[in-house]
Parts: C-alpha cells; sequence; structure tokens
DNA sequence: CCCTTATTGTTGGCGATGCCAACATTGGCG
DNA sequence: CGCCAATGTTGGCATCGCCAACAATAAGGG
C-alpha cells in the first residue's frame, strides 16, 4: 500500500546490481579505506603524496623530483607540490644537482626521517582498522588477489 | 658504483613497505577499476552517478531525489546535477509530486531504461577487464572479502 | 490555530586525487 | 651546431565526496 505510485516510503539500501558488481565493492572497500588512511595521515599532518614520497627516498635514497614521480606513480607537477610542503615542514632538502642543471637532488632530513616513522606506525594502525573484519589468512589472501589484479594493470 | 651519491640511476618499481601495505594494495587495484570503469561510461556518455541513479531507479522504481540520495550514497546536491544531465538526454523525468510540494518523483523513460541496459552491458565487460587476471573461484573469494570488509564500515 | 522542527530541492563552494598541456632550461647525440 | 629528450614548474581540468546555506513545504506539539 505504501508503493502506489512505486514511489518506495522506505530508504536506505543499495540496488543489488550494485552490490553484485565486484568493482563496486572494489571501489566502496576503497573509499574507507582511504578515508581511515587520509584521516590517520591527518592526524601526522601529512597527506597520501607524503608518505609515498618519503618512504619511497627511504627505500632507494635520494633522488631527483622525475626519478620520484617514477617511483611514486605520483605526476611531476604534484610532486612539485608535495614536495614544496615536504620541504617547508623540514623534512626534505632541494639541492640543484651538479652534473645535470635541470635535476633537483631531494634528500631526507632526519627530521623526514622521524616523520615518515610516525606516518609508519600511523598507517600500520589504519590497516587493522579497514580490515579488522578478516582474519590473518583472509588478510593475506586478499593481498594475494590484489597484488595479481594489479600486477595484471601494471603496466598501464 | 652508479649510487655513489645514493641517486639511483634505475627508476619505476614501487618502494616495498607500499607493497606490503593491504590498503596500498586495495587503493591502487580500485584506482585501476575506477580508471577502467570510468572509461567504459564515457564511451557510454554517461558518469558513476547516472549508472547508479538509473540502476537504483530501475530495482526501486520511482522515487524523490532525496530518496534516491539514500539508496545510492550520493548527496543531494549532487543528486540534482546528476539528474539535470539525465533530463537533457532524456533519459529521466522530473514531476512535482502532488501529494508533497516539496518533492520530485523522479520517473526513468524508456530511453533510459535502454540507456541502462547499454551502461549494464559496458559494466560487465569492465569488470572482465579489470579482474581478467583471476580465475571464477577467486574472484568468488574476492567478492565474499570485500563484501565483508565493506559491511563492517557500512554503518560508518 | 500557531510555532517550531524536519525534510526537500537547489546553489555554490572546498579538498583530495589523478591527469594533461605548455613552457623554459638543460643535456645528449648525431 | 641543431634537433630531440628530459626536467622542473605553472596552471588547468574532471571525478568524487562533502558541507553550508536558503527558500519552500510538511508535520507535529502546545
Amino acid at each position: 500500500m505504501d508503493r502506489l505510485l512505486g514511489v518506495a516510503t522506505d530508504d536506505d539500501s543499495t540496488p543489488s546490481v550494485l552490490m553484485a558488481t565486484p568493482s563496486w565493492l572494489l571501489t566502496q572497500s576503497a573509499m574507507h579505506a582511504h578515508r581511515i588512511i587520509t584521516e590517520a595521515f591527518a592526524a601526522g599532518n601529512a597527506r597520501g603524496y607524503h608518505y609515498r614520497l618519503l618512504a619511497t627516498m627511504a627505500e632507494f635514497g635520494a633522488a631527483s623530483q622525475a626519478s620520484l614521480g617514477r617511483h611514486t606513480g605520483i605526476d611531476r607537477s604534484d610532486v612539485v607540490a608535495a614536495l614544496n610542503e615536504l620541504a617547508e615542514q623540514g623534512f626534505v632538502q632541494r639541492a640543484p644537482d651538479p652534473e645535470d642543471g635541470r635535476r633537483n637532488i631531494i634528500t631526507v632530513t632526519p627530521a623526514g626521517r622521524r616523520q615518515l616513522k610516525r606516518l609508519d606506525k600511523l598507517v600500520k594502525q589504519a590497516q587493522d582498522e579497514v580490515f579488522a573484519p578478516l582474519s590473518t589468512a583472509d588478510r593475506a589472501t586478499l593481498g594475494r588477489l590484489l597484488a595479481q589484479v594489479l600486477a595484471h594493470h601494471a603496466g598501464s
């Protein structure tokens, strides 16, 4: 009786078509994960780009901005902005490459290394929050499957 | 020898810290999925919002804009814009609710139903592209795990 | 019956992310 | 020397999600 005109009076609930679409589940889960991670970074006065850049330099050492962009998958233009912010906070240092006038050599400062440690901790906590409902085995399975998907689209 | 100054001369490759972070795998996979889905929608002159709205009305029948927003998880203000575009294309129809002066009743037109069918097909193709490396069983497992994660964060 | 509160449609704006175009500078190579 | 590639930088665009404000309307309590 409450749908005489096809106007549902009850709300909420997602269409089953969407719930049955894998990529919907994927992007929605990722949205929650992204929100949680973003909040975690915000608690450390950072954004995802900053973490990616710091983690990359910690693993591969100092590098040019273009190289950082390739390692992190961040666009050159966005690397500029993120590094500006990191430099303002004293976490990285820009220096012209004496061997190549086009390049800047970006170095992580001791403060930057401390910041990375803080962010690492925040990221770890966020993981537990995101994947709370999954057992350790399930998390491993999920990671494996996602890694497969990711590898498949890596070249693009 | 080529890392005298810590400047790596080889590029590409993602830091292992990131690859070991589940939420990184999740958001990156989702990004590829999102890109592929977006392109598929673009091929049908649509965006994600349009598909969500059409699919919702197909399943729950005509509804007010606010109701559509709750069903789809799209903000009221964004529902307005998306419906404007759908109306311009003749896929939906806006009519004032005779029983409630505040509401509009949104109806899918026959053309809208055809568009939804087209988009459904595009979405299905996109799924195969996104999850190509996974077997049917793996896709089911992935779907189950993601649904668990999604359900856990549903209330938020 | 009035007044308060809630709902609805709408406009406008913000931030994060990713992407692309353009441009000047500089290197490298034929 | 001259052309092409790489680099840093600026500026812009699209999607997506979110929030604030506002006017009109409904609904419910005193």
